[in-house]
DNA sequence: TTATGTGCAAACTCTTTGCATTACC
DNA sequence: GGTAATGCAAAGAGTTTGCACATAA
């Protein structure tokens, strides 16, 4: 079951009071827009989607935010090659990615057998493991057939 | 058995020729210094450190070297989140990296298991994997042992 | 001799910062 | 009313590009 934006809004409200800090609807507009995506966005696809929104956000309010909701939890980044950071709703649930190198398509996987194997794979070099990012590039499927 | 650093050069050699291009000592010295290095070396560190060898060297010949040399396979980058990217010499043996959140160190490792495993997960996916990056991130043996 | 590679400086892109203003508590 | 957050513009960091000159083939 997915959850409802409604959600993510009570946690960013959670967060912003037991520190202390206030509530902005910037963050808010920001969470939402990658709450609607099913793709990683860039900072500036980011900003320019709230900018539909709200067109008079500054383009530092969304680097000031995405840092924010980033450090939270809230979101997470991944980081392509040369292309630059991009940003995902944390959905709570961990996945990795592969990216197609001809249509640049990212497909989401979780898969346990990988995740207990890196486990493993850590303890043998007596290492603590905390998080991962595990980006396999190739072809999709298109673009296997495509290539023929 | 690890390789002289001739083996590269020659390699180096090899593929300017092939091309019709011009050999230069530049690129050889960058390559020199990626061979000496155990580290991954940002942009800036490869030419500070080619600045003993040759002072009168540019930065931009060394972002154009890299370029070069990672396109046709003697080198390879890696790109940590925010850090950008990190060079190594393609000493031939793929591996992944744990870096360690704490004291910045990197290990490589190789594991046989983790290659298989991707593989497989690819196909399921009908992806046609080509190559791959794992980072992993967490504390090294040192680190966790000072944190307590 | 001729085209590639280089060094320098300027240009560009992406991101961060300073500051006056706005808006939340 | 006081302080955090914003928007703007300017500053920074990292990287690329244009061009005249140097250099390998």
């Amino acid at each position: 079951m997915t959850k409802s934006f409604d959600e993510y809004k009570d946690r960013l409200k959670e967060i912003v009071k037991s520190k202390g800090l206030k509530y902005s609807t910037q963050r808010e507009e920001i969470l939402k827009v990658l709450y609607n995506s099913n793709k990683h966005l860039s900072p500036e696809e980011i900003y320019n989607e709230v900018k539909k929104i709200n067109p008079s956000i500054g383009l530092a309010t969304v680097y000031r935010a995405l840092s924010f909701l980033e450090n939270e939890g809230l979101v997470n980044s991944i980081s392509f090659g040369a292309e630059g950071k991009k940003y995902e709703l944390n959905r709570g649930s961990h996945h990795d990615h592969m990216i197609c190198l001809n249509c640049g398509k990212i497909i989401e996987f979780y898969d346990e057998e990988l995740e207990r194997l890196q486990e493993k794979i850590a303890k043998k070099h007596r290492f603590k493991l905390i998080t991962h990012e595990l980006n396999m590039y190739g072809l999709c499927e298109d673009c296997t057939k495509e290539e023929s």
